[in-house]
RNA sequence: GGAGGGUUGCCCGAGUGGCCAAAGGGAGCAGACUGUAAAUCUGCCGGCGAACGCCUACGGUGGUUCGAAUCCACCACCCUCCA
């Protein structure tokens, strides 16, 4: 991580925290306040109901990073209240509210894993329900009187469906007004969040002037392309990282895992992942790429380095090293892995037991029909021998190793 | 309250009584190539079975029929128009 600067400058410090940073609301104000010379208090709030932390998170947890390694504070905000209320858009209506017990499972799982990234000596947690669940409907009343229809509905997504003629929940509307509340609490100098969060930021800047305080400065960060973006028609097109869709990486996955996913994302998307996550200074990257355009540095290469700063981010140094090798020994030289599962199954007459079978009793493939499949593919192979027949058997007492596909090995044991 | 349209496999979408495990596309998986990148090509893409095949599946339930994703009834949900 970013080395601490302990006595940088307001400027210096402002160009380091505005790296990768779509917006910031006001610049000026943020120069000032880093100005004064004493720690700020920053802060995010955090969904507790989805308790998987990926890299898409990681984006923003950096900056708070970045802010702790300047000598400010971060806090953590949990939106116990607003999970427990229920989903805002009211798209998943029928979504199964969450438990208090569920809620702080998550809670306690999401820090965790975020101090995978962030400084816990200088993170302060909080619930937002300590201050919400004790308003009282006039409390809510006042808070509304703060803000205007008409402002509310500057917001994109309101208008769009007000447009449409779509259902739009008053509920909805508080919301935007409960998160603002959370930073007049706690009195904010600075609120992060993603792009999508913009005007949600915003409202608490204007909140907090109605309180009479000084309004938070608005920072927001990228939204992270998941692992299936790809090149098209000359730019970078895909989904938000998310773990529905299947193309995240995760914080608290193994070590060759995210070794592995990183290695198979698309060059054009490395250079976003360097940007927006690696701490190398932004020329080095520019740098790298530069290289790589013109064949000086095979991109192959620049991406180990990369997936190796990250693993080494959420594991360490030394398991960074043995991932790396790891990964290089099995799909570089192509070799049988180092740690292969051991799995047993019992034959069946005549003291043999079908492959395909074995296969999918081992766990190795879901199916024996997806076995038979990636044998007819020539996807399978018996200790080193490609076995292309389907009807294949494996011998009682005896151990192999097998090659099911690119990624699925296992050291199978015949009882 | 009235009229009409819709609900198909992971997603989109064709299919209006047997030839439908269900066209086509996307995603995904596997193989070749490679840098487990992309692009490209090939194959696969519900489960069980050595195999003829069997089972499960077209919103839900029930019915008509030798036979239903396809016809009928009721129910649920979504959409459009009228009031």
């Amino acid at each position: 991580m970013t080395a601490p600067p302990s006595r940088a400058t307001a400027d210096e410090q402002l160009a380091l925290l505005t790296r990768g940073v779509v917006d910031v609301h006001v610049e000026a104000e943020l120069r000032e306040r880093l100005a004064e010379g004493r720690p700020l208090l920053v802060k995010a709030g955090f969904d507790p109901t989805r308790p998987d932390l990926h890299l898409g998170h990681v984006v923003l947890l950096r900056k708070m990073r970045q802010f702790q390694d300047l000598g400010h504070e971060v806090v953590f905000v949990v939106g116990d209240f607003t999970a427990r209320i229920g989903d805002p858009t009211g798209r998943n209506a029928t979504r199964p509210v969450p438990t208090r017990e569920q809620i702080e499972e998550g809670a306690r799982t999401y820090a965790e894993q975020a101090f995978r990234v962030l400084d816990p000596a200088r993170t302060r947690i909080e619930f937002n329900g300590r201050w919400l669940d004790a308003m009282r409907f006039d409390d809510v009343v006042r808070l509304a009187g703060r803000y205007t229809l008409a402002r509310m509905m500057e917001r994109d997504d309101f208008r769009r469906r007000w447009q449409a003629h779509d259902r739009i929940g008053l509920h909805e509307l508080l919301y935007p007004l409960a998160q603002a509340y959370d930073s007049v609490v706690l009195r904010c100098d600075v609120e992060l969040g993603g792009t999508d969060q913009l005007f949600n930021l915003l409202v608490g800047r204007e909140i907090m002037k109605e309180y009479g305080l000084r309004p938070q400065i608005v920072m927001t960060t990228p939204i992270l392309e998941g692992t299936d973006a790809r090149w098209r028609d000359g730019r970078l097109v895909g989904e938000k990282m998310s773990k529905s869709l299947d193309n995240w990486i995760g914080v608290v996955e193994p070590p060759l895992e995210q070794f592995g996913k990183l290695m198979s994302i698309g060059d054009e998307l490395m250079w976003r992942y360097y940007e927006l996550l690696s701490s190398r200074p932004l020329d080095e990257v520019a740098q790298r790429r530069a290289a790589c355009a013109e064949g000086r540095l095979n991109p192959r290469d620049a991406k180990l380095d990369l997936a190796h700063e990250l693993v080494a981010c959420f594991h360490g140094r030394s398991a960074a090293d043995a991932a790396r090798e790891a990964w290089i020994a099995q799909f570089s030289r192509r070799e049988v892995p180092e740690q292969l599962p051991e799995r047993e199954v019992r034959a069946g007459e005549g003291d043999r037991i079908r492959l395909v079978t074995a296969l999918a009793e081992a766990g190795v493939l879901p199916s024996t029909s997806e076995a038979r499949r990636r044998v007819r593919a020539g996807a399978v192979q018996v200790d080193g021998l490609r076995v292309m027949d389907e009807h294949a058997t494996l011998e009682r007492g005896r151990r192999y190793v097998i090659r099911a596909g690119k990624r699925d090995w296992v050291a199978l044991t015949v009882r």
